[in-house]
DNA sequence: TTATTACATTGCAATATTACGATAGAAAGT
DNA sequence: ACTTTCTATCGTAATATTGCAATGTAATAA
């Protein structure tokens, strides 16, 4: 079927599963590496950087758009993105709330 | 085409997003949350907690258990599954090396 | 031995994702 | 207005993922 049944699942189950997706693709990992480490942020370089088609990146960085990771503005002709820190540090405490979760000394197996 | 250009990125890269893959899916999200709140972690469980159909959910643990996350001992008739913690915190390390990676004080936007 | 119980695996059908060429749109320069 | 530059979107082909019925397997019980 490949059609996710997110009526099963508590809110915070399919929404971090949402953004888990995001970070499921080694060019969007990149992009938002290169975000991190750049402050030209411009969608021209990344097509440089990352060996993929400009439309092919325009896509991933539409995706990260979506989850808020990262927000564009225009820049002229050109497009300056960057990470968004709120939503980042949101982001951050939702995988955190579910690693801290597990206490470590299980009791089990 | 649906294939990932693994080639193109880091071998960083391509490890955070096949296991960021792996929380991709609030089932196997539901199925961690499971393991952590619960000590006895048998996998008949699990289709009575997730309203999945047991093939499928033997399906999601073979994912998880291929990245190491959980792992399961016979148990007589009956499976053992439970978080692995050398692993979970080597994971957890994994993607708050990324998300420390943004110093939160961007110069840019 | 013959059930029975608990999982795993196989084999599909349906949907999702990835990648890119082609094309469109919008701003800036000539 | 025309061209150039940069990015977004559309359409499409290839591959991946999800879900489950059916079947296989291994351990226990009768």
């Amino acid at each position: 079927m490949g059609v996710t049944k997110t009526d099963l699942f508590t809110d915070y189950q399919n929404e971090l599963a949402k953004i888990a997706k995001v970070f499921a693709h080694p060019a969007r990992i990149a992009i938002l590496e290169y975000l991190i480490q750049s402050d030209t942020c411009i969608n021209g370089d990344l097509v440089q950087e990352l060996g993929l088609a400009q439309a092919t990146i325009s896509q991933h960085l539409r995706e990260l758009k979506e989850t808020g990771l990262i927000k564009g503005s225009i820049e002229g002709v050109s497009v300056c993105y960057c990470i968004d820190p709120i939503r980042w540090t949101e982001v951050q405490n939702l995988f955190q709330g579910l690693f801290d979760g597990f206490p470590k000394i299980s009791g089990c197996c």
